[in-house]
DNA sequence: GTCTATAGGCAGATAGAC
DNA sequence: GTCTATCTGCCTATAGAC
């Protein structure tokens, strides 16, 4: 269940090649994430697609149209993807193991969340995209709460604080990983950071106590 | 210890008003950590200085330069506000809070810490501002990692894993915290997130062992 | 839907006067 | 050191033919 795709997104209804609406998405997805929204313009993707900048703003009209599209289609993968954990992951602490996995597989291709990378450059966004940014990380926060929640109430998980604190503190300990781990393009860098991050903020509960 | 400076640095030989160097670099400064190394012109400083971005050129002939002179001053500014920490908080776990106080101050004037800005766009980055990038990085953690080999040499403090993995740890997880709370406008967010960060990276060791 | 052509603006940068 | 003036190129965006 990965939450990249590149030129293999979307296929027509007769099964073909992807259309071209998705594969505009799928080449600024990848610029946004590696690049920033402000660090590629529609020469870039017209260039790699070979088709003119005027064909692009019949699809998109305009970069914002552009960029709202982008986090669309992104959370709602991103929410596919919980869903499918949801489903083939009762356990809590598998959960959040498979949440980070989802980090790490977007990571392994070089890019940054692509809502991260929008988060860092949120000032300059225009107010739709602000507004898509924000509810992305309040839908993941929902979910992991719901997740820590449950943990707690099944007895398998013991949190220091609120469901709520830790599931933000989740959410921006995996950003923030990703974040630094991408200069140093270490993978590792990521993955040591997030064990630790799960490791520490979501202990799981004794077998047996002994207090 | 603020590590953020407005129109308030580098006073002239007589303590009059910052030179001109100091002031471009202070709005260049804030810029950069609000919108991006690519969210910013020579224009918008220029216009807020009342000056030409001719003049401009004259300090820093392209914008490569501003940027590395940029992330020079700031890690040199980081740098001193580690040895005040050294000098002032003999104890380890209070070096690692003050050290997450510094991220507080620069986040509370909406602002980004630099190189994590940067972090973001960094595949856009001129090659000279990439290295002073990951170079800032490593000094931070290598200051951490002393500060939390100390803690446990000293016994105060107990790791799960490497000074290192947590040095890291630390450095993502208020990097992420600072990212997050900037869209929300939200400082209780990122205190929240740094004090569960320490509390759980960093286990101040029980004075008495019962195991 | 995709193209050519072009508009209008802003980017980083330079020459040369003062 | 700061200015005016200008260059070249890229940016987003649009008009209109096919």
């Amino acid at each position: 269940m990965a939450v990249n795709r590149n030129q293999t997104s979307a296929k027509g209804a007769d099964g073909g090649r992807p259309d071209t609406n998705s594969r505009i998405l799928d080449v600024a997805e990848r610029l946004v994430q590696s690049r920033g929204f402000n660090g590629f313009s529609y020469a870039d993707v017209a260039t790699e697609l070979n088709i003119t900048k005027a064909s692009l703003h019949y699809h998109f009209p305009g970069k914002a149209d552009l960029g709202r599209a982008l986090i669309e289609r992104y959370e709602s993968r991103f929410t596919e993807a919980l869903d499918a954990i949801d489903q083939q992951e009762p356990d809590p602490l598998a959960k959040l193991e498979a949440y980070a996995k989802i980090y790490a597989d977007v990571l392994s291709e070089r890019r940054m969340c692509l809502c991260g990378m929008l988060a860092a450059g949120y000032d300059t966004l225009p107010s739709p995209m602000q507004q898509a940014v924000i509810n992305f990380f309040d839908v993941n926060e929902a979910w992991l709460t719901g997740v820590l929640e449950s943990g707690v109430a099944e007895g398998k998980l013991v949190l220091s604080g609120s469901t709520r604190d830790a599931a933000q503190a989740i959410v921006s300990g995996l950003e923030g990983a990703m974040l630094i781990a991408r200069p140093y393009d270490d993978i590792k860098r990521f993955d040591t950071a997030a064990s630790r991050l799960l490791a520490s903020l979501v202990r799981a509960a004794p077998a047996v106590s002994n207090r």
